[in-house]
DNA sequence: CGTCAAATTGACAAGGTTCAAGGACCGTGG
DNA sequence: CCACGGTCCTTGAACCTTGTCAATTTGACG
């Protein structure tokens, strides 16, 4: 079984779990919407787009295995990587007529994906995507911030430490390990550096005991400190309760 | 008259213009909730917070005029900013209950607002709101690739095309010119880069004629060379009639 | 005319890039 | 089982963009 592709055997598993941390209160209809949109998939290969910018949308995807990358690339080659976007996340989301992708998602890994259920299907559904929603926006925050006002260490740090908390959420992460598809060049492209200054800052951080990383895996060997050294605190969109 | 105040004697005319410009086809019920809300206004002074990171949103807010800046600041004093806030952008829209603030955002120059009739009064209002949030998200999107991959002097000269831009769409730019109310520093705090540097990158572009900034007046010479020549393609979320 | 924030300047340091080359890893085919 | 090819990772040295520090000038305004 590919790495990349830990829940083959039962797709859907980290999508239901992410809806359901963002929405505990999911009603049977929103859950029944969901198992038959689950059971029809399609697998995109990587390289391959998801979207593209300046076509329109012509529905909302739910991704249920793989990594993808939403990119703009320059004129001159140049390219930028907006967010990745991970199991349980949706693509296209929005609410009105004709939308046009205003960027382009690119599959990294073979990426396993189905038709999201309508919104109307149910309130609490609606809720869980406008939460959803509200997290994406935060994390596009989150990234901006990383790339104005911190250093290569710290954006990598930072960056990992998103992903292995939005991959805790649906489950794809054990403690401070987890799968780890990007290539150096690729957390380059997301992060404004160049892959040989990535290279350098991850020995450095392997060095200092940081981080392990070796093959496909990832570990960070002390999440919490690491979270308390760089400064980071993780999105929060909705009040929780006390 | 502040000339950051262009339109205190009829407030309310960029909102409208922005919100006529998203959804072309706004009903009378959008309109007349729209004006009653104009007729109900607050203004905020420099430096103080429109919404607080970590605190609820308890309204959706309508900017009328003056400028905000949506911010992060680090636990070292660092400081981020995410966009700016122009005269008919909405503050705090989103589609569930309880939300919490993911960011703050605070006053650049005096700024007037009101609150923003709900999307329940008028599908057509509810569809201007669903394209402005989905233009503030490309907006973010293009802020990522300015500060990731974006030199000094492109990083400047994108953010003023890109304020050119929203300040024509809602009436508050002639030609290349506009008010431009935000000091070098904040400039930097949005572009990832020290005011030090602004300051020679702007010394720079006026150097080769590209722009004109005398105290709160700034003039872009060649709004569509200087848009060629740094590769920048506007923002577009909906499918334009041919 | 004095004051304060903003803009400007210079010298120097640092973080990150570029270019170029070598080495490790992995799946494929003979 | 090994050789092959490609992709990714690793390393060094020179270079360049941007940051830092500190001082000076400008401009708005009471």
């Amino acid at each position: 079984m590919p790495a990349s592709r830990a829940y083959a055997h039962d797709p859907g598993v980290p999508a239901l779990r992410r809806l359901l941390a963002l929405n505990p209160a999911l009603d049977d209809d929103a859950l029944a919407a969901l198992r038959v949109a689950i059971a029809r998939t399609r697998t995109v290969r990587p390289h391959r787009e998801l979207m593209s910018e300046g076509r329109d949308i012509v529905e909302t995807l739910l991704v249920l295995d793989g990594w993808a990358a939403r990119v703009r690339q320059l004129a001159d080659g140049r390219r930028q990587i907006m967010n990745f976007i991970l199991p349980g996340d949706l693509i296209g989301l929005c609410d009105y007529d004709q939308p046009v992708a205003s960027s382009t998602i690119v599959a990294i890994t073979p990426v396993t994906i189905c038709t999201a259920p309508d919104r109307s299907v149910s309130p609490s559904l609606a809720r869980a995507y406008a939460i959803s929603r509200a997290m994406d926006e935060a994390h596009l925050m989150a990234q901006i911030t990383r790339l104005g006002r911190l250093n290569a260490h710290e954006r990598i740090a930072d960056l990992l430490l998103e992903l292995l908390e939005r991959l805790s959420l649906v489950g794809l992460a054990t403690g401070g390990s987890f799968v780890m598809p990007l290539t150096q060049e690729v957390v380059a492209d997301a992060l404004g550096l160049t892959s040989v200054h990535v290279n350098r800052m991850l020995q450095q951080a392997r060095r200092a005991g940081e981080l392990v990383w070796s093959g496909r895996d990832l570990m960070l060997t002390a999440p919490d400190d690491l979270r308390g050294a760089i400064g980071r605190n993780p999105v929060q969109v909705v009040r929780r309760a006390e």
